[in-house]
DNA sequence: GAGAATTTTGAAATCGATTGCAATTTTTTC
DNA sequence: GAAAAAATTGCAATCGATTTCAAAATTCTC
């Protein structure tokens, strides 16, 4: 089935060297002798195996993107700008969705390194656990790693991450500066980037003098809008919530005007992420904007530079910033 | 850096051969050997080079999967299934953004031949042109493909596509029986899919002996709610529209609202892909299901079998279904 | 405990490219 | 037109695994 150069070697009454020259485009070859050559590659559809060429040259020109679920639009939308970087420059993108154990994620590092990956990107603070850190240190000790939105402390991972305890804690001076006294926080899944959310949102609250309220709801719509009935039904006296994804303070949103309040003037809401729907939303959603492109574009960057120089390694930090909409 | 199966083979004082016996879980292997081979193994985090296995396997363990963008929740969920599907069989998913032209799309095709990937998966009806045809008579002749959304007669390409004809032409229908009299369609983007949703649409609106008006919109929220407001303003009359993409019904039934128009009652909506926001947007869509869902899931069987049996060829349609929630 | 039968193991070829070095061909130079 | 210099080309080794076939080690049989 698949040519060889051999083949095509055999073919243009050349060696299999000079075959490779030309594909490479080396110098030093007779231009007739390039010609003929290459007229027989396109004339036969030949196409080099990027395995063997992989083999010889010790790289893979691949990058390794893990991501938690990809059918999250905030992960995928970072994977989408490092694909998208490094596409033209001749990398293939292993994107692969690393599910939720830590076990799991860690032994898709494993997968990474058995394909050789140039680099490895992991998309999302899921992955700061130590099954994976274990792993890196393992499997992948002189790979560039890229850490969008988390952080390890090793020679070869680089990272990008947002100061999301000072976003959180932003927005709720802002809803406090604004008169509101009841500020509620609904949490999600249990991630450090989640935790460092409710850290601000806790600290905040303290330094306010304010008691906390925060109730949690799975990563789902349905979920969502029953922990906020709940959560009014039971302390009626809430005037603001904090949510720590945008999805979920859109479905909280529809659960409130269902009640019967209204949005902002009963209750405000800000959600988190500045996701392409929250502004889409109806009122459209207060958020704080955890500047995800910025992220993914000092992530392409880093790689870049980690690929070319493997002692590279750097660690930059990003602050959120508030974006005001119709539910504030 | 990279340990070979020769340096774990010195340090177990056998032959390379055992060792590749013991990773390989071949028989015939005394115990006692296997034992110490996979203990050295361990201790030293080898990692086999997928590389040199696939040249000598002669193949890759990777399916490709080409989506047009992957920003695109409709499509990444198509190659998210596949990508689960398969990861627990072993193989990894190479997914690549295949971008917007024709030409791009084909080269991509090469890509994923270069990498001798067991199957191509394409996502999104885009991949249904001539340059990608002829891509895949050329460099992949032999190796699986599964078109999701699209179709080429070829004896190597399945496919799985929605009728979206009927779909729209349904969704047509229900409006006129429930009494509206003026519905408008608003396309987007020039591909495949849209001109068969289009289709249905003067189709319906032919057999009702009724005017089509038929508005274009570009695939974003803002030129989507422009693109209403002026059908509306010149169109005064409009009762119903039926929108190509759920997004650009959800902007645009922001802007109608705006206008101080009443939806459902001056104006009925219908969405396409039941998409996962269209329940969440206030009032929630009414939407044609492309099934989705479906689609991908039959790919994910037909390209298990595919790459069971490279005779294997299939070709199945699935008929939309219309969700109605709050906007008809 | 010798010889046969069986189980383990290893040497060497192979997959499809790339590349250093030597060999060959072509071009210069006088 | 012969020798030197320069430009082309090919041979053979290499990358890191797998696998066939033969050799070596072990176990069985009487």
């Amino acid at each position: 089935m698949g040519l060889t150069i051999y083949d095509i070697a055999r073919e243009a009454g050349v060696s299999a060297s000079t075959v490779s020259r030309v594909i490479n485009s080396r110098p030093g070859i007779r231009k007739s002798t390039r010609e003929r050559v290459e007229r027989i590659l396109r004339e036969s559809n030949f196409s080099v195996s990027e395995a063997a060429r992989g083999l010889v040259n010790q790289t893979s020109r691949m990058i390794g993107i893990l991501v938690s679920d990809i059918r999250n639009q905030h992960h995928i939308e970072g994977a989408y700008m490092i694909e998208q970087h490094f596409m033209q420059k001749g990398f293939c993108s292993l994107i692969l969705n690393a599910g939720e154990s830590d076990e799991s994620k860690a032994s898709y590092i494993r997968i990474l390194a058995s394909r050789r990956v140039n680099a490895a990107v992991l998309v999302g603070s899921a992955f700061q656990n130590d099954s994976v850190r274990r792993a890196i240190e393992a499997y992948m000790p002189d790979t560039p790693v890229i850490f969008q939105n988390g952080e390890f402390s090793l020679p070869n991972v680089s990272s990008a991450v947002a100061d999301e305890v000072h976003g959180t804690a932003e927005a709720f001076s802002y809803l406090f500066d604004s008169g509101r006294r009841h500020i509620a926080y609904m949490n999600s899944n249990d991630t450090p980037s989640n935790r460092k959310k409710l850290d601000g949102y806790l600290k905040a609250a303290a330094e306010h003098g304010m008691e906390a309220l925060v109730a949690v709801s799975e990563d789902s719509p349905e979920r969502s809008a029953e922990a906020t009935a709940a959560l009014i039904a039971a302390h009626p006296e809430t005037d603001a919530i904090i949510y720590a994804i945008d999805l979920l303070a859109v479905s909280g949103s529809r659960a409130i005007l269902d009640m019967g309040l209204r949005i902002p003037d009963d209750i405000a809401l800000i959600g988190t992420d500045n996701s392409p729907f929250s502004m889409l939303s109806n009122p459209r959603l207060s958020t704080i904007d955890t500047k995800l492109r910025e992220l993914s574009t000092a992530c392409s960057e880093m790689l870049e530079k980690a690929i070319a120089d493997p002692q590279y390694n750097e660690h930059v930090v990003v602050t959120p910033s508030l974006v005001l909409r119709e539910t504030t």
